[in-house]
RNA sequence: CGGGGAGUGGCGCAGUAGGUAGCGCGCCUGCUUUGGGGGCAGGAGGUCGGGGGUUCGAGUCCCCCCUCCCCGACCA
C-alpha cells in the first residue's frame, strides 16, 4: 500500500533503520563486497564533491597547499610515535604480501599520514625560512572497524588531512584554530546548515598523538552527538619522533611545533542525520548536486517545451537543474524520489499551470506548494533557495536547545545525555565522571569557555558538554 | 573474540508430513493513465551459500565448511 511517504520508516520509530533506508532510497550508498567497505553512488558522492569544493577552497584560503602521498607506510614509520601506534595498532590493515612473495618489512595502509608526511617534513624543513610548512591531502584511509554505518564508519574513507609545522607553539595553536573556525565551523554552519559547537576534547578523547585535539560536534535528529571536524595541535611529539629541526635566526636548532586537522564522507552522515525527515534526505542547495528538478507532469510537446524553457532560465540564473521528463514513469512515483533525495526545489509543470501562465514550486525543507506566474520564477526559485540553508539551520538549532540540558551533576547529566546533550560544569566531571558517563554510554563531547567560546586548558571554571555519540 | 539470528530470481520474503520452487516489489513488451508510489494483458529471470551423506526422490533430514546480519569490547 503507498503512503505519501515513500516507505520510509518513520525516523522518530526507528531512527537506525530510517538513516539506511535513505541512504538506500536516496541511491547515495551501498555496501561494498569487502566488510565495512561502501561504494558511494552519483547521488552521494555528487554531495562529497560539493562538500569537497567548500573545503578545499577554505583550505586554500587559509594557506594550504595541496599535496599527495602514498597509500602504503612502512610499518617501522608507525611505530616512531609511542601513543600514535598504540592508538591505531589495533585498526591497521597490513600488507604482507606483494608480487607473489612475502615482504620483508611488512606495510601498512594508511589510516592517516602523520607518520609518512612528517618523514618528508623532516627532509624538507631545514630552516626558519621554510616556515611555516602547510600540507593539505585529499585521500582514502583504511581503519578496520568492528562495526560500520555507511558513511559514519566504514572501513575504508574519503577524507581531507592538513599538515602543518610551524615555529612556535602560539603560531601552531592559532593555526590549528583557524582551521577550526574558518574551515570547518564556517563550512558545516554556511554551506551545511548544521548548526555545531566547538570546544577541546578531554584527555581521553584526544587524539593518538596529539597534545590538545579542537573539535566541532553537531547534534542530529536523534539526539545523539557526531564530531564534524577536529583539528589537533600535536606539539613537537612528532618533530621529535621524526626529528623534525630547523635553524632559528640565531642559528640554534629547534624542533617544529605542528597540527594536523580532517574531515570526512562523515559529514554526509551528518547531513542525513542533521536534517532530514519522514521523506527522506533535505539537502541545503550548496551541497545539493541539483538543486531543482523541474518536472514535466504530463507527456505532451508544449509542456515539455515549457519544462525546457524553465530550465534553460534557471541554469542561465546559475543553479543547477535537471528536468525529469520520464513520463513514462508515474508522477507520484517521480516526485517521491526527488523528495527522498531531498532536491530543495520542485518545479511541477503541466497543461493545467501553462494555462494560466504558472507552474507550482515545491519547497522540499516544509513541502510546501504554491503557484508562481512563470514571469517570476527564476526570481522565486532563487530566493526559495538562499532561504533554505538558514531554514535548516535554524530548525536543527532550536532542536539542539530543546534537547540539551544544563545540570549540576554527572548522575543528572546521564539522564539528560540519554536523550541529548547536557552541559555541566568540568569540575564536576573530571577523570571518575567520565568513567561513571562511560557506563552509561555516555562521552564528553567537548571542553568550553562558560560562555560557549574555545578555553585552552581543563582549568575548573570550563564546562563540558556530554552526550551520546556515534 | 563472547552471545543471538539468517543464507531461496535484482531487492524483500514464503515454502506447511521430503515429491522436482512460489509471492510482493523491481525489470522487459504492448495498450491505457500521467497533478503524490496508477490499471489491464503478456513476458524474462533461480547452481535454493558450498561440500559430503541418508533416500527411489532433498530447499526441506544428518555432518563439515563458508559468508552475512544484530548485541557487547574499538572509532573520523
Amino acid at each position: 500500500m503507498p503512503s505519501d511517504k515513500g516507505g520510509l520508516t518513520p525516523r522518530a520509530e526507528d531512527f537506525p533503520r530510517w538513516y539506511q533506508e535513505v541512504v538506500a532510497g536516496a541511491e547515495m550508498a551501498e555496501n561494498g563486497p569487502v566488510r565495512g567497505t561502501m561504494v558511494i553512488r552519483p547521488w552521494g558522492f555528487g554531495i562529497w564533491e560539493l562538500l569537497v569544493a567548500e573545503l578545499d577552497r577554505r583550505i586554500k584560503e587559509a594557506g594550504a597547499e595541496g599535496a599527495y602521498f602514498p597509500l602504503f607506510i612502512p610499518e617501522s614509520f608507525l611505530r616512531l610515535e609511542a601513543s600514535h601506534v598504540e592508538g591505531f595498532s589495533p585498526e591497521l590493515a597490513v600488507v604482507t604480501h606483494g608480487g607473489g612473495k612475502e615482504l620483508d618489512e611488512p606495510i601498512v595502509v594508511r589510516p592517516t599520514s602523520e607518520t609518512v608526511i612528517n618523514h618528508f617534513f623532516a627532509k624538507w624543513i631545514q630552516s626558519h625560512r621554510d616556515l611555516p610548512l602547510a600540507i593539505n591531502q585529499w585521500s582514502n584511509v583504511v581503519r578496520w572497524e568492528m562495526r560500520t554505518r555507511l558513511f559514519l564508519r566504514t572501513t575504508e574513507f574519503l577524507w581531507q588531512e592538513g599538515h602543518t609545522a610551524h615555529s612556535t607553539e602560539q603560531e601552531a595553536t592559532a593555526y590549528a584554530l583557524r582551521i577550526l573556525r574558518d574551515v570547518y565551523l564556517d563550512t558545516v554552519e554556511k554551506a551545511a546548515g548544521i548548526p555545531a559547537l566547538i570546544g577541546h576534547k578531554t584527555e581521553r578523547e584526544r587524539f593518538a598523538g596529539a597534545v590538545r585535539t579542537w573539535t566541532s560536534e553537531g547534534m542530529m535528529g536523534d539526539g545523539k552527538a557526531l564530531q564534524l571536524g577536529t583539528s589537533h595541535e600535536l606539539g613537537q611529539n612528532f618533530a621529535r619522533a621524526f626529528d623534525i629541526q630547523f635553524s632559528d635566526e640565531t642559528g640554534a636548532q629547534q624542533f617544529v611545533w605542528q597540527t594536523s586537522w580532517g574531515a570526512s564522507t562523515r559529514l554526509v552522515g551528518a547531513l542525513i542525520m542533521a536534517h532530514g525527515d519522514d521523506f527522506g534526505l533535505r539537502l541545503p542547495p550548496a551541497l545539493a548536486p541539483s538543486q531543482v528538478v523541474v518536472m514535466v507532469v504530463k507527456e505532451d510537446e508544449p509542456t515539455e517545451r515549457a519544462a525546457a524553457g524553465i530550465a534553460a532560465d534557471l541554469k542561465a540564473a546559475g543553479i543547477r537543474v535537471r528536468v525529469d521528463d520520464r513520463t513514462e514513469t508515474g508522477f507520484g512515483r517521480r516526485a517521491i524520489d526527488w523528495e527522498r533525495k531531498g532536491v530543495p526545489v520542485r518545479v511541477e509543470v503541466g497543461p493545467r499551470d501553462l494555462a494560466e501562465d504558472k507552474a507550482v514550486v515545491v519547497l522540499r525543507h516544509d513541502r510546501s506548494k504554491s503557484p508562481v506566474a512563470l514571469s517570476a520564477l527564476v526570481a522565486e526559485v532563487g530566493s526559495a533557495l538562499e532561504r533554505t540553508t538558514e531554514l535548516l539551520y535554524d530548525e536543527a538549532l532550536s532542536f539542539r536547545m530543546e534537547r540539551t540540558t544544563t545540570v549540576d551533576t554527572v548522575e543528572e547529566a546521564i539522564e539528560a545525555g540519554a536523550t541529548g546533550f547536557a552541559v555541566l560544569p568540568w569540575s564536576a566531571v573530571g577523570d571518575a565522571g567520565e568513567d561513571r558517563l562511560a557506563e552509561a554510554g555516555i562521552t564528553v563531547r567537548c571542553l568550553q569557555s562558560p560562555d560557549g567560546s574555545l578555553a585552552e586548558g581543563e582549568e575548573d571554571s570550563l564546562i563540558a558538554v556530554v552526550g551520546k555519540a556515534y
